[in-house]
DNA sequence: AATGAATGAGGGTTCATTCAT
DNA sequence: TATGAATGAACCCTCATTCAT
C-alpha cells in the first residue's frame, strides 16, 4: 500500500499537478457558469450544453462532475448561497455591537445587499423547485435558515436581555426580520417594469418598524416610540 | 303557449341546454384539474395529459378550450386567484371599520386563510413562471397587485387621517404588511416537514408588531405601545 | 296513403322544401369549398374543420356525406375535372374543323384557359397525392387521361388521313401536344413571383412548332413551313 | 519525427479523423435515407423516425445536423438535385457540337436518364411541396431553372446564329424543349401502371419534332425537313 | 480527464373521425 | 338531417444522459 501511494506521488510530482488544479477548478466553473444559467432561465429551462458552453466546456464535462442536472443544482446551491449567509450568521452570532445598532447596520445592509445581488435569482429558484428536491430543500433548511433563525433569536433574545427590547411574540418568529427580502426580491423580478420599487428604503422602513414595535419603552433609549420611522 | 312547447322541442331545447352547460362547465372542470396539477408539480413538470386524465377527459379536449399549456395556466391563475383578492379590496374600500379593527379582524384572517389554502400554490408558481409569462405577470400586477398595492395604502392613510396611526413610512410601502404572507406560503411549501411554523400566529405577530409600529402615541388609543404584541 | 302524401305535401309546401333542396345542394356546396381549400393549401394541409367552415356547415356534417377526407377530395377531382375535359373531348370527336384549325382553335382556347383556370391547382394536388391514392389515379386516367389521348389520337389520324399530316411518331405520344400544359400551370404556380411566363404565348408556340413539324410537305397547305412559328 | 508519434497519439488522431469523418459522413447517410423516404412516400407522409431508422440512426440524430424536417428536405433536394443539372448545363454551354448534335445526343440522354432515375421523384415533392416551400423554390429557381433555361436559350441561340435553326418564338420559351420530361415523369409515376409509356421514344419523338420545326429550310443542313420523325 | 456524436424517452400539439344530442 | 363537443392516434422536436474515441 505504501508503494501505490509512492507511485501516486511521483505521478502527482510531475505534470499531473496541472490536472489536479484543473480538477480543483473545472467543477467551480461549472458550477459558475450554471449558477448563471439556472439565475437567468430557471431550473427546468437550462440545458445543460448552455452550462457547458458557458463554462467552455464539452457538453459531456459536467457529467464527470455531477452526475445528473439535480446534482450540479444542488451544488450551485451549496456553492452560491452558503458562504454569504455563514459571514453574516457569524457575524450575527459573535458582534458586540447593541442588538438595535446590529440590525439597522450590519444586517440591514447584508439584506439590502442580498436582495440586488445575482444569489436573490436562487432564492426564487428555490421556492420553484424546492419541492421537487426534498434532499436539497433538506440541505438549506439545515445550513441555511435554520441557523438563521436561530442566530436572529439569539440577537433578540440579547436585546431583550440587555434591556433594549420588549419581550415580544418577535422571538417566536424570526422569520419577520426577514420576510421584506423575499418580498423584494420576488418584486424586482417580476414586478420592476411596471413599478419601481425602492427596496433599499422598503427593507430600511421595515427595520425601522419592526425595532419601533419592540423596542422598551423606557431607560436610555431617549425617543420612545416613532424615531425609527418617524417623519 | 305551455301546449305550443311540445315533447320534442323540450328535449331539443334540453339538448342544447345541456350542450351550453357543457361548454361552459368543461373549462372550468379542467382548469380546476389544472390547477391541482400546476400546484402538485409545477408548470413544466406538470402534463397536460395529467390534466386531462385528472379532470375525466381526454388528451386532447383542454386544447379545444386552452390553445396552449400557457394559456391553460393562465387560465388558471386568473380563475383561481383574482376573486378572492377582489372582494377582500373591496371590503377593504368600503368597510366602516377603524383601519386597526380592519388589519386585526378581517385583512388578518385574510391572509392567514390565504397562507393555508391551497391557492397559496398558485403564488409559488406565479414567482417561478414569471419571468417566463411577462404577460402574465402584467396581467397580475394590474388585477391584483396594483390595486391590492391602493388599497392597503388607502387604509393606512385613512388611519392617519383619523389620528389612529401616526404617518410612517408605511405609507409607501404597503407590501410591508403582506411580506409574511410569502414567507408563510412558501415555509409551508418547503420547510413545514422540517419545522412546523405556526403561520396564523406569525402573521397575527405581525400585524400586531406593526401596529403597534405605527399607532398615534397618544390621544383616544388607550394602549400607548405593545399592547398589540406584549406578553 | 293519400293522407299521408297530402301531409307530406302540406309540410313540403312549409318548409321541408328547403331541407330537401339542401340535401341535394350541400354536398355540392362541400366540395365546392374543399375545391377551394384542397386547391389553396394541398391535400394534407386542409382542415376538414376549414372545409365546414368555407362551406358554412358543422364540422361534422362532411362526413354525412363523405366518409373520409380521401373521398371527398376524389369527389372533388371528379366534380372539378371532369366535366370540363369530357367536352373538349366530345368536341374534339364530332368537330369538322380540319385538325390543324382545330388544334390552333378550340384546342389551343382550351388548354390555354385550363392553365390560368382555378382548376389548374388540383393538377397540382393530383401530381402530389396520386401515387396515395391508387384508385383516384385510375379512375382519372381512365375517365379523363386515356380518353383524352384517345381524342388526340384520333385528330392526329384524321389529319394524316386527309392529307395535313405527315405520318409522324406523334401518334404514339399525343401526350406532346399537351405536355406543356403541365410545365406552364406548375410554371404559375412555383415560379411566376420569379419571372413571369406569358403561359398563353407559351403555348400558342408549342403547338405552332409541333404544327410545323408534322405538317404534310405538299398540297394544299399553302405554307409549307414556319408559317405557325416564322417571324 | 515519425517516431515522436506515439502509439497512442497516432491512435488519437485516428480518432480524430474517425469522428470528422462521420461527421462528414453522417449528414450524406441521412440525406440520402431521406431522399428514398420522401421520393416514396411524400413529404408530409414522410416520418422522421422512418428517415432515422432508414439511416440505421437514432430518432433524435438527424436533428443534430438538420433543425427542422423542412431543413432536411431542402437538403435533400440541393444535395441531390443541384449537381446533375449543373454537370448537363455546364456541358450545355462549353460543347462544340453543333446545336442540333448536342439536342439529340447529350441533351435528349440527359432527360431519359433524368425521367428513369430516382431523383425524378423529387420533381414530383417540389411541385407538391414548393408552395409550401418558396425559400426552397427560389433557391431551386435560381440555381437549376433560371441557369437552365439560360443555357437552353444560348443554344438555341448558336443553332440560329450558324444558321442551323431558323429564327423562331422557341428562344422565348425554351420550357417547351423540357416540357415533355415532366409528362413522362408524372406518367410514369402515376399511370405507369395502366398504361405502359415508353418515355425514351416520347422524349425523342419531342426533341426530333421541334427540330424538324425549327430546322432551317435551306443551306447547309442536308435534310430538309422531317428527317427528325418521319417514317 | 475530455470530447461531442449519438441515443431515446417524453411531451406539446394537431386533426381526422365519432357520437350524443 | 345537423351540430359541435369529444376522442385519441400520430408526429415533430427537445434534451438529459451515455459512451466510443
Amino acid at each position: 500500500m505504501a508503494e501505490t501511494k509512492t507511485a501516486q506521488r511521483r505521478l502527482a510530482a510531475r505534470g499531473i499537478v496541472k490536472r489536479r488544479e484543473r480538477r480543483d477548478t473545472r467543477p467551480q466553473e461549472i458550477v459558475a457558469a450554471a449558477f448563471e444559467e439556472f439565475a437567468a432561465k430557471g431550473y427546468t429551462a437550462t440545458r445543460l450544453e448552455d452550462v457547458a458552453a458557458r463554462a467552455r466546456v464539452s457538453k459531456g464535462l459536467p457529467y464527470l462532475y455531477f452526475k445528473t442536472k439535480e446534482e450540479l443544482f444542488k451544488a450551485v446551491v451549496r456553492s452560491v448561497i452558503t458562504p454569504h449567509f455563514d459571514a453574516i450568521r457569524r457575524q450575527m452570532e459573535t458582534t458586540d455591537m447593541s442588538s438595535e445598532d446590529f440590525l439597522k447596520g450590519p444586517f440591514l445592509a447584508f439584506i439590502q445587499e442580498l436582495v440586488l445581488s445575482r444569489r436573490a435569482a436562487i432564492a426564487r429558484l428555490l421556492i420553484a423547485e424546492g419541492p421537487k428536491h426534498p434532499e436539497l430543500t433538506a440541505f438549506y433548511f439545515e445550513h441555511v435558515i435554520s441557523h438563521g433563525i436561530e442566530a436572529l433569536r439569539g440577537l433578540i433574545d440579547r436585546g431583550v436581555a440587555q434591556g433594549e427590547f420588549r419581550p415580544t411574540h418577535l422571538r417566536e418568529f424570526p422569520q419577520l426580520l426577514i420576510a421584506p427580502v423575499l418580498t423584494a426580491v420576488l418584486w424586482r423580478a417580476l414586478f420592476e417594469r411596471h413599478h419601481h420599487l425602492d427596496t433599499d428604503k422598503l427593507l430600511e422602513t421595515h427595520i425601522g418598524l419592526i425595532l419601533d414595535a419592540i423596542r422598551a419603552p423606557h431607560g436610555d433609549s431617549p425617543n420612545e416610540s416613532g424615531t425609527g420611522d418617524s417623519r
